[in-house]
DNA sequence: AAGAGGCCCTGATAGC
DNA sequence: TGCTATCAGGGCCTCT
């Protein structure tokens, strides 16, 4: 689910909904996420206001008052939910503080505020919450990620110079977050379709032209969906349990066998593994 | 240095 | 119906 857009997405509600509040009570049900949660986590955040929250790549940066930060990773299937205190009361006589809100046993952390709660809910528990001394911890622990598409410096030269002498396909560098962050399987597909290049072509047989298109495509495609709320693959839902509607917007990712969206192309959407992770793309327009 | 592969984990779906 | 196999949007680690 969550690339860059959903991130985004998540980030924008957040700061909407807690941003000056002050976390009340913290709830761990489940340490073993990526990394295990240490003990202390709970008695380190609570009583902390929220700064301000941010991201970057994939990755949701919450500033707490007294200089720490959260840093939170919603992996493969991590979402965050608000439960707003009076809406829950309205349905239940059960305490807003202490009830484990919601039929889910992916449930695992709780943040409570005054007037709402957010949830981190996540199956396969591939994402994380990890909590850093200040921002000089938190540049060292981002340090070994690229560029962000929106970058200036994500431009034809910065492609050009790392793709020399690298043997793999432009495909599974869209996905290298160490080339450029923020972009997974769904939107890498669709960028190249875009951009009408073949995924499994070698990066280091790209022109100038077919970077320039790469880099306006990666941009454009982000915004989009950003705009309309990021894509819901599976389950993925906004903090307001809103489902996003880029999917509907997907040229390529899950069309498998059915017709090139592009006018005058006769193509079949293909689906081919590349390096592990399914690629899907149009075999006639996509050169 | 670069690239391939394995692994973390649960749930949905397909096939028998 | 119930079993098993496969696959899923990510990232980190190890080995060659």
């Amino acid at each position: 689910m969550p690339e860059l857009p959903e991130v985004e997405v998540v980030k924008q509600s957040l700061n909407e909904n807690i941003i000056h509040k002050t976390i009340k009570k913290v709830i761990v049900r489940n340490r073993n996420l990526r990394f295990k949660i240490p003990f202390n986590f709970e008695n380190s955040i609570k009583n902390k206001k929220i700064i301000k929250v941010d991201r970057f790549s994939k990755y949701l940066i919450i500033y707490l008052s007294g200089e720490k930060i959260c840093l939170i990773h919603l992996g493969m299937s991590g979402t965050i939910h608000i439960i707003y205190k009076k809406k829950f009361l309205k349905f239940t006589n059960a305490s807003f503080y202490n009830s484990p809100c919601l039929p889910n046993k992916h449930n695992h952390i709780e943040l409570i505020f005054d007037s709402l709660k957010i949830i981190y809910n996540d199956p396969r528990r591939f994402g994380f919450f990890e909590l850093l001394k200040n921002k000089k911890d938190l540049k060292k622990r981002l340090n070994h990620l690229g560029y962000e598409p929106f970058d200036k410096h994500f431009n034809v030269k910065y492609l050009l110079k790392f793709f020399k002498r690298k043997n793999k396909n432009i495909k599974s560098f869209l996905l290298d977050q160490k080339f450029v962050s923020g972009i997974g399987n769904i939107y890498a597909s669709e960028i190249l379709f875009k951009s009408k290049i073949n995924p499994n072509k070698k990066a280091k047989l790209l022109n100038k032209t077919e970077c320039g298109l790469i880099i306006r495509n990666s941009k454009k495609i982000l915004m989009d969906a950003i705009n309309k709320g990021g894509s819901s693959i599976k389950n993925f839902k906004n903090t307001d349990g809103k489902h996003g509607t880029f999917q509907n917007n997907f040229y390529v990712y899950q069309r498998e066998g059915l017709n090139c969206k592009r006018i005058n192309c006769d193509g079949r959407i293909k689906k081919k593994i590349f390096s592990k992770r399914s690629s899907f793309f149009c075999n006639i327009c996509q050169k």
